[in-house]
Parts: C-alpha cells; structure tokens; sequence
DNA sequence: GAAAAATATGGAGTCCATTCATTTTTGAAG
DNA sequence: CTTCAAAAATGAATGGACTCCATATTTTTC
C-alpha cells in the first residue's frame, strides 16, 4: 500500500499548479519566479522541479486544461452542426475565440506558443502541437459533415481547407495576442471576413 | 566631422553581427554566449551592449537581412509575373522559401520567431511584424496585379486572400522549422497543395 | 598638442531558472 | 517497534544574460 504517498503526491502537484495559476494571471508569467510559486504553494523550489521540468510545463498543463475545454465545446457543435457552411465555421470558430481569455492572459499565450516553437521535442511543445492538430481536425470533421449532408460541394478536399482555415485563424491569433490592445470582437471580424470565401467556395 | 568614429561603429557592428552569424549558425543560438560573440568579434562584453540592447536582438538584425533579400526577390517578380494565378503565386512562395535556409538555420528561425511573439512591442519584434506586413503585401500586390491584367476574377479582394494565403503560408513554416527532419520539397508540397484552391477560386 | 567628449573595457554584482548533493520521510520486512 | 532501502523533499550552488561603474583609450575640437 503506498496511500499516503500517493495522496501527498496529488495535493502537491494541485497546490502548485494553483499557486501558479493565480501567480500568472495577477503578476504575469515572466514575473512569478519558481521562488514565489513554491512558497505559495508551501513546497520548496526543489520539490516544484519534481513535479515539473520547467516552468513552462506549468503553464503547458494551464493551457491544456482550456484548450480540452474548447475542443469538447466543439465536439457539442460537431453532433448537430448549422447546415449552412459559413454559419457553421464561424460558429465553431468563435467558440474557439470565445473562451480564449476565459483562463489565460495574452501573456501566458503569448509565453506558451512561444515555448512551443523555441522547444520542439519538447513534452510541452509535443502536447501542445497535439491539440493544435486536433482543432483542425475538428475543422475538417466539421466541413466532412457538411459534405456528407449535401451542405457543401462534395468535391473539394476538406482537411486541406480545414487545414488552411485553422492556419489563418492561427495566425490571427498569434496577432491578437501579440496586441495588448487589440480587442477581440476585432479578432472574431477579421477572421469572419477572412474565412467568408472560402465558405463560399464550399457552398453548393 | 566624425567621419573615423562613424566608420569604427559601422566596423564594430559589423564584426559583432558576423561572429554572432557564424556562432549561431555552427553551434546554435542558446549555445552561443555572449562572451564568446563579444570575443570573436574582438570586443568586450560591455561593448557589444553598447551595440544591441540583447541577445535576441542581434538574431533579429541578421533575420531582417535574410527577409529584406527575399522581399527585394519578389519585387522583380512583381514587375512581371507569370499569367496563370497559380503558377505566379506558388513562384513568389517558393522564392521565400527557396531562401529561408540560406543565412538561418532553423533553430535560428525558431528562436526569432519565438522572441517576436514573446516581446510584442520591442523595437526588433515591430520590426519583423512589419517585414511580415511586407510580405503579406507583396501576395496582395501580385494577385492586385494579376487582376488589373485580366489574369484574375476582379470581383475577389485581392487583400483578403493575400492575407489567407500569407497566414498558412507562415503557420506551415513555423510547423517546418519546428521539424528539424522536415525537407522543404515537403514543406513546398503541401504549400502548394493548400494554395491551389485559393488559386483556383481566383481563376476568370 | 592639450583639453574635452565620446567610447571601450572588463570586473564585480544582480537576478533567475535549473541542478545536485544531502537530509528527511515513507512503506515494508523482520 | 526497529531497521533500512527507496522515494521524495530540500535549499545551497551553478551558469549565463544583463547592469553598473570606475578607469583607460580613442577621436574630435580648438
């Protein structure tokens, strides 16, 4: 039996992530130091490196849990999708946009794609290319839906047009959070606008 | 007059961006101290702060030369480009890509881009934003051009899709230098293959 | 050619993420 | 209830970017 171990071990790993969670959000990824994020988590700075290789894999394990979230939201609109296709992307994609702050500051975003392109190879950047790759997959899930229910031109190939739709939402993104300033109704229109002719290409 | 003390600055520079090339390029950016930068180029640490406010910003100035050579490229593809919309535009891509390789090596690309996202608002990060707006630009222009020639539908906004097309043309990148195993035919290959849709669209 | 201004130098010092040798705690066997 | 090996926790030490600064050198000016 190893109960107690097992317990401790859990409550540790929760304190920590909590503790910089909340450190995060309020100073800023680049100010809370593994110090601080120990202390308050009552752990010492050699035990947080037990728990995660770097700091970065905290923030990875953050980013994790929102981006499960948005996908499984999708998931819900994948069942039951609007027939008409411009609708449906851009339904699908504002849920993505929608959520976007609800966990994380554009600084975390900002600090996590950047880690994932510096670290390739990486557990982090493995995990996170993974769910990248299955929000595009949800977009061409999505245009593969329409096609089968005769909402869209059967004849185009949908995980390249998915592909590049997620790419330029990516993109967009990536410019959003890189704007403290820029609000995200701006994001969600230039997106909109973006995607409409393809969505018209798609239409039967 | 000043004109000795002008030219020492310009040689200082110099030296420090070229051993800072040669060390990056053969040992890798991280790997790269600046002590060692400071001492191939013959100059004391103090010194190379006198020159660029931090590491990252060395990368970025050999980054721009890299971008500012391909943008001049595309000009003269510019003054007279081939009529078909999808040779014309996978011409210009292929060009950018052709010579990404040339002075930066990936994890080089990598860690520029990582900086860029990571510190919006610095002068070198507004500096490559704004090559990327140029190359954007550029895509637009070419399908601007094409359209006024009577080689593509007018009714399409040549900006809009300049920017699509940009966009996964930068994400597909990004996925490419990320791959330290990834060949450019293959990243080429499915450039071209995202692209032909779009080009289609814009066929008259 | 001498004073003044600008610039270079390099060593000491700060700050943090990360590492590592050591100590403490835990679980199980006797 | 001891004992002891494995697991885990600890915090002092390391490494490197960057800052500061007192001093030395070079360039310009007069």
């Amino acid at each position: 039996m190893s109960g107690l171990r097992q317990k401790q071990k859990a409550d540790r790993a929760g304190r920590i992530l909590q503790a910089a969670t909340d450190l995060f959000r309020q100073g800023g990824y680049a100010a809370a130091r593994i110090e601080d994020i120990a202390a308050a988590a009552e752990v010492s700075v050699g035990t947080f490196y037990n728990y995660f290789d770097t700091k970065g894999d905290v923030l990875l394990a953050i980013v994790t849990l929102e981006v499960e979230e948005v996908l499984s939201a999708g998931q819900t609109l994948l069942a039951n999708p609007p027939p008409d296709v411009a609708t449906a992307l851009q339904t699908l994609i504002d849920g993505y946009l929608d959520h976007s702050l609800v966990y994380l500051s554009k600084e975390m975003w900002r600090t996590a794609m950047a880690l994932t392109i510096e670290h390739p190879g990486t557990a982090f950047s493995a995990r996170y290319t993974r769910l990248d790759a299955a929000l595009t997959d949800q977009i061409c899930t999505l245009i593969g839906a329409l096609q089968r229910r005769g909402h869209a031109r059967p004849d185009l190939d949908a995980h390249t047009l998915g592909e590049v739709i997620f790419n330029n939402l990516n993109m967009m993104f990536i410019e959003f959070v890189k704007s403290e300033s820029m609000p995200l109704a701006t994001l969600q229109a230039a997106v909109a606008r973006q995607t409409a002719p393809l969505a018209n290409l798609l239409r039967p």
